[in-house]
RNA sequence: GCCCGCGUGGUGGAAUGGUAGACACAGGGGACUUAAAAUCCCCAGGCUUCGGCCGUGCGGGUUCGAGUCCCGCCGCGGGUACCA
């Protein structure tokens, strides 16, 4: 008999599939659609064991779905644009577009190897021309509806390298490549008017009731709608031009607790003052020093500097209070002033005590026994706004309310007395989507002296990228965009008016790229951006999978943008919100192994260049290597696996296997490549047990037939209830306990044939090659892709009896098998002659006799 | 800092508020074999006076019953708007 030979079938099935162009997505109104799709890679060099864990998921999914009768599209392309690419021209030459077609190439030829059913004829990389040229197309649209403007916005600058810095690019306030102290930089940039979307946003949220209750609390704190007052202080003898400051809080009902007045050093009096005053000029310019992160922000030592200004309270005009500039306020956020209420705010009291500013408490908790006011030297007292307080300052509501009601109370208060009004806000910024790089997607606008910014005409898309300077290719050595300082690539002649003209040399923002690919892989080759009637049929997406490091951005602005396309007629309506159902998958973590290089910069090393010994590890050489325990895979870090070394020595099915074994799709996976062997193992098992049931020929053996039959509904039943609720360990487990109930079955040779062909199709999403192999081999009809999945019949997967647990006072003592449909007396019964029972009542009575029908029994005693 | 998760045997993990540890890995024992490989079978949370007792990161609580729900901690991970 031959043996398992992953090697010889997977290359053989891989080759059948594709001459009956099997996973090829095509429309017919006989069959409902499905479409299923993972988010792309970006093609980092090669594929890693995360992109095998998720592209197997969206596999078993498209290969069930086909089972179950649908239209199956599940396609595959490539998120290509990006700063790794320029990164690896700097590091070692070459062009980023050549280092990211090659990777590309290299990616698809591991990918193919695994057997993924995906429609290869529609992949696309974001940087094909083909795809941003109908992105830019996109954009003009945007530009026309008003969605897209310009403003000014801050980036960080490196001094040195004259170049701007992504945030993941500082470290410690210093550029990675320069290490020169970074700066705070404005420039004008193009926005996405996604903040105007943020009520909508949030509020459909509340439809997506197939999407991860996590993922949708964190987008809806991300937007972060907040009911608060908005008033002005009038200034004391304010400089020229400023007779006020406009605040925003959330909590004007602490506004008699008003400590100080805040703004940031971005804010328009900060400026004006720091021109005056050489000491705010060093304080501003030390602010504007910090990263533009909200995480360095935060993370900062709040600090401030005294203007000497003074504004008058609204409710007495003889109270003034101080204005500080302050480092921990945005001005992106509100209006970029604020006012400190230090008793209730542990950041306004971190700062109130360090600048010797007065604290006075607006409420005390009920029972204040054991409550130490701040101003006592207590903490901040912030209790939950729907906790009921006694108020100390109030306005004008009852001495003991709750946060919200006297929120409402004062808000209404202010606004009745003229000291301004309640406004809804958002923390939801817009999107500024302008990059100052190379390898990304042009912004087809024109800068005319005379016409001003002027958009692109549309005959002349795509503005393609220049591949070189007067036929060299682009030299990515020299810092900066290559395309400000292209000797012609910026030259035009202006779309409006003829005359000369300057490009603009900004790119977009590759969150736009993968903001819309869902959309135009149902067209992929349209010479518009999609195709009404494709994306009529294909949208929406029905189940996306992938990281839930997108949960906030990446997902947030798909949204956004399909409302956009929607609004200049590239999706139907129904497509507003893209994705119907959504899953994150866990990551792939592995330990960082890093080095420091002479200057004290981190250095990364991969797994296979490094040896553990005793819980330390060390480098070829000898070198001990810090280890960082468990973080995400990142081509960056170094810290992934190559998934290539198990595909060789087990084959694709094995790898599929395992990576879908063991853990929950949704769990985080330190990876570990222990047990592939035993996957493999199991496979050539099955394989065996098959071959083996394939050359029978007994005569049916009646109760055993029966007993493996029934056995076989149980496995199709648990079996596809793990893989429609992503349950694929859970799927994996059962059919092991099915294989082993089929090696050991006494049936005759028709019922286990029968058994062996549906176990071939239960595993066939996820060890496709094989399961075909077996269907061949047991006599099953046609491709097993074609095979319709089978269904459980119920009858078979009732059992006579039921076995319950008997508990004494919670604790198990025993158990009782009974019919089960038997009465809830005879079971009381039969529970009170058991002997445990008997035993702990020791001839009492029982309190109290809980009996769960077909569950469990408990006794108090 | 803030927002969101996660934490169960030696290991990966299972468990609609209802028998904690399914299914596997590693381990131990056995069968087959001259031997090995392969394969097959069995054992396996800790303690125990063999009645039980203790056990799901820690401390409380709700419940007849908590890994699961609530409160407070600790640790780890993700995001934090220019990594993708």
């Amino acid at each position: 008999m031959s043996r398992y030979a992953p090697a010889e079938i997977e290359p053989k099935w891989q080759k059948a599939w594709e001459e009956a162009g099997t996973f090829r997505a095509t429309r017919t109104e006989d069959k409902p659609k499905y479409y299923v799709l993972e988010m792309f890679p970006y093609p980092s060099g090669r594929i890693h064991i995360g992109h095998v864990r998720n592209y197997t998921m969206g596999d078993v999914i498209a290969r069930h779905k086909r089972a179950t009768g649908h239209n199956v599209l599940h396609p595959m392309g490539f998120d290509a644009f990006g700063m790794p690419a320029e990164n690896a021209a700097m590091a070692s030459g070459g062009h980023p577009k050549d280092w990211t077609y090659g990777n590309i190439d290299t990616m698809v030829a591991q990918m193919k190897p695994l057997g993924f059913g995906l429609d290869w004829s529609r992949m696309f990389a974001t940087c094909d021309p083909e795809y941003y040229g109908q992105q830019q197309a996109l954009f003009l649209d945007f530009l026309e509806k008003g969605l897209v403007y310009r403003k000014n916005a801050v980036v960080n600058w490196d001094p040195v390298d004259m170049t701007v810095l992504a945030n993941e690019q500082v470290e410690n306030g210093r550029g990675w490549r320069s290490g020169a102290l970074v700066e705070r930089r404005e420039l004008t940039q193009w926005f996405f008017r996604i903040s105007d979307y943020s009520g909508e946003l949030l509020e459909a949220l509340d439809g997506l009731d197939n999407w991860p209750a996590k993922v949708k609390l964190m987008q809806a704190n991300w937007i972060g709608q907040s009911r608060g007052l908005q008033f002005a202080f009038s200034l004391v003898d304010g400089p020229e031009g400023h007779d006020r400051v406009e605040v925003y809080t959330t909590r004007p009902d602490t506004l008699m607790g008003a400590s100080f007045v805040g703004i940031s050093p971005d804010h328009p009096l900060a400026k004006q003052l720091e021109a005056d005053n050489e000491d705010l000029a060093a304080f501003n310019a030390e602010c504007r020093r910090m990263g533009t992160s909200e995480e360095e922000l935060e993370k900062a030592e709040k600090r401030g500097f005294d203007t000497g200004l003074r504004v008058r309270h609204p409710f007495d005009t003889a109270w003034e209070l101080p204005v500080y500039v302050a480092n921990f306020i945005l001005m992106d956020y509100g209006t970029g002033a604020i006012f400190g209420c230090p008793a209730h705010d542990p950041r306004d009291l971190e700062f109130a005590r360090k600048y010797d500013l007065p604290v006075a408490s607006t409420f005390e908790p009920l029972n204040p026994e054991g409550h130490i006011r701040p101003e006592d030297g207590g903490e901040a007292f912030v209790p939950p706004k729907s906790d009921k307080v006694r108020w100390i300052k109030s306005f004008d509501w009852d001495e003991a309310a709750t946060g919200e009601q006297a929120i409402d109370a004062a808000i209404a208060f202010c606004e009745s007395n003229g000291v301004g009004q309640g406004v809804t806000k958002y923390r939801l910024r817009d999107w500024g989507l302008s990059r100052q790089r190379y390898w990304g997607c042009p912004i087809p606008v024109v800068h005319c002296e005379a016409c001003g910014v002027v958009p692109e005409k549309r005959e002349n898309l795509p503005i393609a990228l220049p591949y070189d300077e007067d036929g060299t290719p682009i030299d990515f050595s020299v810092p900066g965009n290559p395309l400000d300082r292209h000797p012609t690539w910026r030259d035009c002649d202006c779309p409006s008016c003829g005359k000369p003209a300057r490009r603009e040399t900004d790119t977009m923002d590759t969150f736009v790229d993968s903001s819309w690919y869902f959309a135009r892989f149902t067209a992929p080759h349209a010479t518009t951006p999609t195709d009404m009637e494709e994306a009529a049929y294909w949208m929406n997406v029905d189940q996306y999978i992938g990281g839930i490091e997108h949960a906030i951005l990446h997902l947030l602005y798909s949204r956004f943008f399909a409302r956009a396309m929607h609004l200049t007629g590239h999706l139907p309506e129904k497509s507003i919100e893209p994705f119907d159902a959504l899953f994150t998958q866990g990551m792939v973590t592995h330990a960082i192994y890093q080095t420091q290089d002479a200057e004290g910069r981190k250095v990364y090393h991969f797994p296979e260049d490094v040896e553990t010994r005793d819980g330390k590890a060390f480098l070829k050489d000898g070198t001990e290597v810090e280890i960082v325990p468990s973080a995400k895979m990142s081509k960056s870090k170094k810290n992934v696996v190559d998934p290539m070394t198990i595909i060789s020595d087990y084959g694709a099915d094995t790898a599929r296997w395992f990576v879908l074994s063991d853990s929950p799709p949704e769990r985080d996976v330190e990876w570990t490549a222990a047990g592939a062997e035993a996957a493999s193992k199991h496979l050539a098992r099955v394989y065996r047990i098959c071959a083996e049931i394939a050359a029978l020929d007994t005569a049916p053996q009646g109760d055993e037939d029966t007993a493996l039959l029934r056995e076989m509904h149980k496995a199709i039943h648990d079996v596809t209830m793990g893989l429609e609720s992503f349950g694929f360990n859970a799927s994996i487990a059962r059919l092991y306990a099915f294989t082993a109930t089929l090696q050991k079955s006494k049936a005759g040779s028709d019922a286990k044939k029968q058994a062996a062909r549906t176990l071939a199709q239960l595993m066939s999403p996820m060890t496709p090659h094989l399961s075909e192999e077996l269907w061949e081999l047991l006599g099953g009809e046609g491709l097993i892709a074609n095979a319709t999945w089978p269904k459980a019949d119920a009858a078979m997967l009732v059992e006579d009896t039921v076995t319950l647990p008997i508990q004494v006072n919670g604790k198990r003592r025993g158990e009782i098998t009974v019919a089960r449909d038997l009465g809830k007396e005879e079971v009381e019964n039969l529970v009170l002659e058991h002997e445990a029972v008997q035993r702990a009542l020791d001839g009492g009575q029982p309190k109290k006799l809980i009996v769960v029908p077909g569950r469990i029994v408990n006794v108090v005693v």
